[in-house]
RNA sequence: GGAGGGGUACCCAAGCGGCCAACGGGGGCAGACUGUAAAUCUGCUGGCUCAUGCCUUCGUAGGUUCGAAUCCUACCCCCUCCA
């Protein structure tokens, strides 16, 4: 086991707070195992890379031989985090639970070691817990402090309206920290105050107040917003390996230095060694790739992401089509068919006016050769490799 | 309950009887260039077997008019201030 001071270096990277520091070294000099505390909404178990920054902070805690508790809010997905906008959820069976646990599995396994890693679901005290042990954990916390929370005091000074059973949200899992005497606790930027609610819970109920380490929101690839499938600027972790590999690409030169921060496994001095290298003149190109490949190996297995880096040089600096693509066989009324109706059957548009534009801008290829002509037709009888753009391509078979 | 403001294409936002398929920005797509699907520049960004033609679109439903996103009526929804 490395150093406390060495750990707490690292523990440090890309967090946006460590409340507070000081427990957290006084902790790790212990030289014990510390249980290291994250939850999760049963809601949602398709992941994105933005997700996995905070699954990689357990992973590191992991490696630094700490026990890592993968913990299902499957009670407190019935509450809902209250956001202001919709209070109550539908309620999940417990097989809807049970198959969104399991894909959490798969999908987090590519990062965590199984045989590290302890899921839990709070059902398993929270269902237990009678009302008066509600009403006791009830009492440990004030409408003023629930308030302080800027959602509610937002919502409350707005007159909107905040249900009683949404303040039980922040304490139903700072109390999941009491039940599992959780030592750390990890959780998004937005998801502060319940961490700190814990914190105080646990001293409340005598024991050692957890230490609170929160992660920012990684920028989507557009490098403003947060990552989001609403906004589709997402990388799925369950993305094909040629899709991600393409995606992380397409980010700014600035961005990938974020993305390396929190993302990356690579120990901060080599990223520092890379950052040097490019001030230096390297093409931040095939530093990108670095970062690219890195990610693809991770969730599509190690040797993948060099197979989509030469993949991508191919397609995009050689201009080679690729192996694999979508194919369609297109009947032709009278021996020819329109290539604009062509790009329109085979998806490669979403209409048949966009073809034209398509074709007006030069952006279509037949086998390689560009095809400007409105009016251009397909001769039946043969296959075409059609394509649109740089990236949209399909196996277009005319038939008579 | 009272007073006022507003709902326009994926988003923001102009337009306030014809020149509006609707300015501008964002986003998206494409082209050029390049060191990448970075950056930059340019173009496109309702639909229709493509016509300088037709159809649909400016909260919803009607109406006035040769003609409406623009005027009138009713309805729905949002916001601000007062009580």
């Amino acid at each position: 086991m490395l150093s406390a001071a060495e750990q707490m270096q690292e523990l440090r990277r890309g967090a946006q707070d460590v409340l507070v520091e000081e427990d957290l070294a006084r902790k790790l000099a212990r030289g014990k195992p510390l249980k290291v505390k994250a939850g999760f909404d049963p809601t949602a178990p398709d992941l994105h890379i933005g997700h996995t920054v905070l699954i990689n902070k357990m992973r590191q805690f992991q490696q630094f031989g700490h026990d890592v508790i993968f913990l299902i809010g499957d009670f407190t997905g019935m509450i809902g985090d209250p956001t202001g906008k919709n209070a109550t959820r539908p309620r999940l069976t417990p097989a809807d639970v049970e198959a969104n646990a399991r894909t959490y599995q798969e999908q987090i396994f590519k990062i965590l070691d199984p045989e590290k890693t302890l899921i839990d679901f709070n059902s398993r005290w929270m269902g237990a817990m009678s009302s008066a042990g509600m009403i006791e954990l009830a009492a440990k916390h004030t409408v003023a402090r629930m308030l302080e929370r800027d959602d509610f005091s937002r919502r409350y000074k707005s007159g909107q309206p905040i249900a009683i059973h949404e303040f039980l949200y922040p304490l139903v899992q700072g109390y999941d920290s009491v039940a599992l005497e959780a030592d750390v606790e990890l959780g998004g930027t937005d998801q502060k105050f319940n961490l700190l609610v814990g914190r105080q819970l646990q001293a409340d109920y005598g024991q050692e107040p957890q230490v609170v380490i929160t992660m920012p929101l990684l920028e989507g690839l557009d490098g403003v917003n947060k990552m989001s499938k609403s906004l589709g600027n997402y990388v799925g972790i369950t993305d094909a390996p040629g899709e991600m590999f393409g995606k992380l690409m397409s980010i700014s030169d600035t961005l990938m230095w974020r993305y390396f921060e929190l993302l990356s496994f690579r120990p901060a001095v080599e990223v520092g060694a890379l950052k040097a290298d490019v001030a230096a003149g390297r093409n931040p190109r095939d530093v990108k790739f670095e970062l690219a490949a890195e990610i693809v190996d991770r969730f599509h297995g190690t040797g993948t992401g060099e197979k989509e880096r030469v993949e991508f040089i191919a397609r995009f600096r050689e201009g080679a089509t690729p192996d694999e693509m979508p194919g369609f066989t297109i009947a032709a009324a009278g021996g020819a068919v329109r290539l604009a109706a062509v790009l329109k059957d085979a998806q490669l548009v979403p209409s048949t006016s966009a073809a034209y534009r398509m074709l007006g801008q030069g952006a279509v290829r037949v086998d390689g050769e560009r095809v400007g002509d409105r009016d251009a037709t397909l001769a039946a009888g043969a296959t075409y490799v059609v394509q649109v753009g740089k990236r949209s391509f399909a196996r277009v078979s005319v038939t008579g």
